[in-house]
DNA sequence: ACAAAAGTGTTATCAGTACACCCATGT
DNA sequence: ACATGGGTGTACTGATAACACTTTTGT
């Protein structure tokens, strides 16, 4: 069905939200949650949580918003991903989505009403999804993956105070191999991405591991991105 | 003025253009053209060229046809950079627009048309601009200023072949530091970005250099970004 | 004592950098 | 011949990676 080229062009929000959770064997793999549609067009299918932009409400409001209205979800870090616009993307109308990606923290998701209208998939084994959504997923692990190798987020996916050998899960789920623990250390110690806190994890049978904090960059060089939030609004 | 929450949300595209032009003293730096404002608001601020996306236009092609119309340019590189859409950001109605960037040929650049409409102006000094602008091409710059050191973007900035010397002043023209011509060339040479076309460029009072051309990788080892264009819409 | 993970030390390799030096051309 | 930028050689340095080894806990 052509469009007229003089309807309206809608602008929609959505959020792609990653989180670890365990899998069948244990290690944590990235998992994302999607929200069955209930009407047309696509109806039935799986897609990403988003929703109309209302005309007074910030973009990155709107992500959070409508993220936590149908996953129950509060993410620790939110940051745009792309504008998704082409003509022919949705059958009916011109819809351009402005699309958000978030990590939410293990813990927060574990806990997460996962309802018949949520559904929480391995992140990298999605079933068909509604409109170009499988793409859209495919370029945000794309993003978090590259990201998370050279910016301060990994830290979002835990909760206030980590062991290292928790940060390293993290990034090994993330990037999808094993990582030295030696060197892993090292270098995050050196890049001043995370403080002792001074105390530790006991009750383990071995060894106790010291216990981290995020460290917020007091006044580094150059940000890698000059209007990053360090906080999702909400 | 608030606005109508029922007042509807106008979407537009805008592009940052970037070319390289001699400066005073003849070294190669960032210019970008600006358009005139003709009509409210912000008459007669100097802002980025675009306009509003027509129902049935990608929003790439979009782009490159209002960057024609206004500055006559037609880029050789053209991707898409953020999408801004603070509510209070144009003063009458909630606008969002999806900003792109582009790079265009120097000698393209050279032959512009800058009419009482248009102007050129050095990227890292800008007039105030209309709108949000200022801060738009700043992020623009930053972009490039990032994207140039691991893709192969540089080229886009010549023609179809190239000495590595010409290369070289596109990287120190963008990245603002002098290179080392040695270590310029083995890196260049060793990233594969860059073919030898068998050719030199004679008529200088020296060594004549080999002429380069850019080298379209074969299937190199994962892109740095899943969907990105290798030319423009047009 | 032992298993297991925390944490330290040491070395090899590689990319980036600095800079000395030779090469080939027009004047 | 000589000035000028093209192009090669080489050595230094810092980050990464591999892996042997020591430490500290609960059982």
């Amino acid at each position: 069905m052509p469009l007229a080229p003089d309807a309206p062009t809608r602008l929609a929000v959505s959020t792609v939200i990653f989180a670890l959770r365990p899998d069948h064997s244990g290690r944590a793999v990235l998992w994302t949650p999607l929200v069955r549609r209930t009407r047309e067009p696509q109806r039935g299918f799986w897609a990403l949580p988003g929703g109309w932009l209302p005309t007074n409400e910030e973009l990155e409001v709107a992500a959070a918003r409508t993220l936590r209205s149908t996953t129950g979800l509060t993410p620790k870090y939110l940051e745009q991903l792309y504008t998704f616009g082409e003509v022919d993307r949705s059958p009916d109308a011109r819809v351009v989505s402005v699309v958000y990606w978030a990590l939410v923290q293990s813990d927060e998701a574990a806990r997460a009403t996962a309802g018949p209208n949520v559904r929480w998939v391995p992140a990298d084994r999605l079933p068909p999804l509604a409109f170009d959504h499988n793409r859209i997923v495919e370029y945000a692990l794309w993003r978090l993956r590259n990201k998370v190798e050279y910016a301060q987020i990994a830290h979002a996916f835990l909760g206030e105070t980590f062991t290292l050998a928790e940060l390293r899960e993290v990034y090994e789920a993330v990037l999808q191999r094993d990582l030295d623990p030696a060197n892993f250390r090292r270098q995050m110690i050196a890049s001043g991405r995370v403080r002792e806190t001074g105390e530790r994890l006991a009750g383990a049978p071995h060894r106790p591991p010291k216990l981290y904090r995020y460290d917020t960059p007091a006044v580094t060089t150059e940000s890698h991105e000059p209007f990053m939030r360090e906080e999702p609004a909400s």
